[in-house]
DNA sequence: TCCAGCAGTCGAACAACGTTCCGGTGCCCG
DNA sequence: CGGGCACCGGAACGTTGTTCGACTGCTGGA
C-alpha cells in the first residue's frame, strides 16, 4: 500500500516490491512488538498488520503461535553473542552473564516466557559458550552441568524478579504497605524493607559470585 | 442438579447444601485442575463445572483469571509450610529448599507461571523465613536479600528446566539429534550429552552447595 | 407480617483470540 | 502456452475471558 506510491519506474527495478515474508521478519516484527507492551498483548492479528500481510499468510511460514513466541526468545538469545573468550574464565564467565542480563532487562518478557524448552541455536550457543569456558577452566563434567544450570537460572530468574516487580508501581506501593500492616508476620522482611524495591544490580552481582566463590572452592577441594 | 435428585427429607435437615462457594475451596479446584493436566489448560467454565456451579458466579469472589492464577501459585508455596528452625542454619536452608522444590515437582504448573509478582501470604511467609535464618546465621542485610534472591531463582529455575524439559519425549529425543547433527557448532554440548536428560537431584543439590559454600566463604571474608 | 435490600447465583451474550478451509494470485519451467 | 507450485488472504468456526442484567432466597427492621 506504502508499496504503490513510489513512482512506477523505481519499482520496476526489483520484481518483488518488498522482501517476501520470511520466517527473519515475522521473528524481527514479533519482538518489536512484544517491546512495546510488555503485557504480551502479542496477537497473530496484530503482528500480521505490523508487517503489512493478511492474518493467515503468518501460518504459510509458522506452524502455532507459540512456535513466534520460541522464534523471538531464541533471537534475544541469538542478539547477544559469546565475545571471544580471554584468558581468565572467570572474567568470561561475567561478562557472559552480564551481558545476558542486559538483553533481558532490554526485553523483559523474555524473562518470563519460559513455558517451552526454547532449545533454540541462540540458547544453544550460549550455552555452548557457557559450558566450554567451564570446562576451560578444568572442572568435572559434573561441576560444569550443575554450575551452567544455576548460572543460568541466575540471569534468568533475576532478570524475571526484577521485570515482574517493578510493573506497575502502584502494586508495588500497595504492597509495601501490605508488608508493613503484616509485620508481625514477616518481622524479618518488613524489617530491611527492600523485598519490593531493591538494588537489582548488586544483588545479582553479589548472587553471581557466591556461585563462582563456591564453584572455585569445592573444585580446590577435590572433585566429586 | 445432582442436587434435585436426593429425597427431599434429606435435604431438609440443612439449609444450605453445600459449603457455599469461597475462594478457598475457587483455589483448592483450580490447584486439582493444573495439576491433571499441565498444559495449563485451566478455564473459567472448566472450573466452575468442577465446582458445580454456572461459570460466571465465579467473578462474584474473584475479579479475573489472573487472581485464580495467583491463588493457586501461592497455595503451593502454602502448601510446604517452613520448617521449625534448628541450630543449623545450613540444614535449615537446605530443608526448606529441597521441600520448596519438592512442591514445585508436585505442582510443575507452579514453577512455570510466574508472570506476576505473586507475592501473596504463602510466598512471603516462606520468603520470611529464609531471611530470618539468613539474618539468624549472622550474615549482612545486604547478604541476606542478595543470598534469598539467588536461593529463590535456584529452586524456582530448576525445576522449571526440569518439569519443561520433561514435557514430550519425542521432542526431547529430535532435540537431541538435533544437537548431535549440529555437534560442530555446539561440541561441548554433544560431548558432554548431558544438557537434555539430566540428573536433575544432583544438578540441584550441587548448585545449592555452590552458593552457601560461596557465602559462608564471602561473609568470612569480611562483609561487603 | 411484610417488604426492602443484599449476598449470591446464573443464562445469554459480546468481543477477541488462534486456527482452518478454500479460493485466489503470479511466477517458473517444461 | 499451460500446468503446477510457492505464497497470499477473506471468511468462518470454535473457544476463550468477561460483562449485563435478571433471578433467588435469606435477614432484619418497621
Amino acid at each position: 500500500m506504502a508499496e504503490r506510491s513510489r513512482s512506477l519506474w523505481l519499482r520496476t527495478t526489483s520484481a518483488r516490491p518488498d522482501p517476501p515474508l520470511t520466517v527473519e521478519r515475522i521473528t524481527a516484527a514479533a519482538v518489536e512488538l512484544l517491546d512495546e507492551d510488555d503485557v504480551g498483548q502479542l496477537t497473530m492479528r496484530r503482528l500480521a498488520d505490523r508487517l503489512g500481510v493478511g492474518t493467515t499468510t503468518l501460518y504459510w511460514h509458522v506452524d502455532t503461535k507459540e512456535d513466534v513466541i520460541d522464534l523471538a526468545v531464541d533471537a534475544v538469545f541469538a542478539a547477544t553473542p559469546p565475545p571471544p573468550p580471554g584468558d581468565d574464565w572467570r572474567a568470561d564467565v561475567t561478562t557472559l552473564l552480564t551481558e545476558r542480563r542486559a538483553a533481558l532487562l532490554r526485553h523483559p518478557w523474555s524473562a518470563v516466557m519460559r513455558r517451552r524448552p526454547a532449545v533454540g541455536p541462540g540458547f544453544l550457543s550460549w550455552m555452548e559458550f557457557l559450558q566450554a569456558t567451564l570446562t576451560r577452566a578444568g572442572f568435572t563434567s559434573r561441576d560444569v552441568t550443575a554450575a551452567s544450570w544455576v548460572l543460568y537460572s541466575h540471569v534468568q530468574g533475576s532478570a524475571a524478579s526484577q521485570a515482574t516487580l517493578r510493573w506497575s508501581v502502584a502494586e508495588r506501593r500497595e504492597g509495601q504497605l501490605m508488608l508493613e500492616r503484616h509485620s508481625a508476620s514477616y518481622p524479618t522482611l518488613a524489617a530491611q524493607r527492600h523485598l519490593l524495591d531493591d538494588d537489582w544490580d548488586t544483588n545479582f552481582a553479589l548472587g553471581l559470585a557466591y556461585v563462582l566463590d563456591g564453584l572455585t572452592a569445592r573444585a580446590a577441594a577435590g572433585a566429586t
